[in-house]
DNA sequence: CGTTCTCTTGAGATCCCTCAACACCTGTGG
DNA sequence: CCACAGGTGTTGAGGGATCTCAAGAGAACG
């Protein structure tokens, strides 16, 4: 349940409190089975499998966590990037509906999934906020759905820099530089191209001006409205 | 909130049952604001756009929704169909974050926002049901997030078909005898493709032997195994 | 300072899109 | 009953965006 670059990076917010705080402590204290953990991850570590049993839910402290689905032959579709403060697993089914493998060194409050259901039985607020949380989670993915299925190459990347861009300036950071966590080839899993074309795609923007690298993982954003036209329609079209 | 040809209908299905028993007309009672409607809509006819404002959250009776997004263009991404038994609208914000838009004449009922609103504080198994659809929607928006992003016409095609046969032996329909209610334009929309591209395709698998056309809103699957290769890999790999 | 991983760049191949024509189906009106 | 019109589906030819394969350039790490 990651906000992944999200556009409302609030309605995930709403519900961490409710697992770091005091409430969840509280639910906690005499059950021996409920033990709420901090664990770290190395980069490329899993937290689970697709169709792996559901244990815990994981609230991320710090790093970036990828969500995905492969098929048979290795290929990838990464579904979403969880960020600090998002909340990843609850899946609301037995088991989990995608992979979950961490980009970098990865700090995570592990939460087992019965806690959970006992804090959605003591705080009808707890319940709503993962509502609202997942309903903002589905919005974001249809955006991408968006991304994937229609736009080109060099609309993808630029939503997707916007994308990032945005989320920044929501939580007080600069809204032209911009940290890249991920490597090319997560870049590419993401938005459904290949890591050639994703850096072929960096460059073309790079020599039209648009963006500069300062590093393989910092872009600076040089023209945000050159950005944004290359991103294609601001989607949304009256339809008669 | 559709459950768009899910793998489990049983989820949505829990929550219809609250907008159409006794429970939402006790909440109702005695107040005037919330009217609870009948509505038939018409081929092409629009629920709502995108971007509009919520009043209503819909229950489909009968007939068929598309969500869609869409850029200024043109270019569109059907995200679910709403099939009976499907929600509507729930979009947990103030305004649609994608329009609706009948594709066939479809009857649906109409519930004011502020009806879920109360249902949700009377009942608390409102809300988690509620929960678990959206949550299941996600799983669904997912999965075909990796159709999107990942797989060749043929795959995509293939896993289409193969949804709509899982959903009608889910509820007990055939495996094999398949309405098709949308045109090809809007499965071209729904898989990223082109009209053509579908057309294309369908003939394929017609001279491969893999389904029969027995009208163009009808198909037929001849051999669920090929069918199944064709869809590509299970999805699920094991990682290295 | 070499090894390894990632990123970049190039050349060629391929799948799907675009454009275009035609076929089919349905409903309407003569 | 047939002719026609409009919408939809099919099929073909050609082009283009992205992929594949391959080599080289950087960066990171021991």
């Amino acid at each position: 349940m990651a906000t992944a670059l999200t556009s409302s990076p609030t309605a995930m917010m709403a519900v961490a409190p409710w697992l770091s705080g005091t409430s969840i402590e509280h639910i906690d204290s005499g059950h021996t089975m409920t033990c709420i953990t901090l664990r770290n991850y190395a980069e490329n570590e899993h937290l689970f499998l697709e169709g792996d049993i559901q244990t815990h839910i994981y609230l991320v402290i710090s790093g970036v966590i990828a969500l995905y689905k492969a098929l048979s032959d290795g290929r990838r579709q990464i579904c979403s990037f969880a960020y600090p403060g998002d909340i990843i697993g609850l899946d609301c089914i037995d088991s989990h509906v995608n992979s979950a493998e961490a980009l970098c060194k990865t700090r995570l409050r592990c939460i087992p999934v019965n806690a959970i259901e006992k804090l959605m039985r003591a705080e009808p607020g707890f319940g709503q906020a993962l509502l609202v949380a997942t309903a903002s989670e589905l919005a974001d993915t249809r955006e991408q759905m968006l991304s994937l299925g229609r736009k080109s190459a060099s609309e993808k990347l630029a939503s997707f820099l916007l994308r990032i861009s945005r989320r920044n300036a929501a939580f007080g950071g600069s809204e032209d530089m911009l940290a890249i966590p991920m490597k090319r080839c997560e870049i590419a899993d993401f938005l459904g191209l290949t890591t050639e074309t994703v850096s072929r795609t960096f460059t073309r923007f790079k020599t039209m001006n648009i963006i500069r690298l300062n590093s393989i993982s910092e872009v600076e954003i040089l023209d945000h409205e050159k950005l944004e036209s290359a991103a294609g329609g601001l989607s949304h079209c009256g339809v008669h």
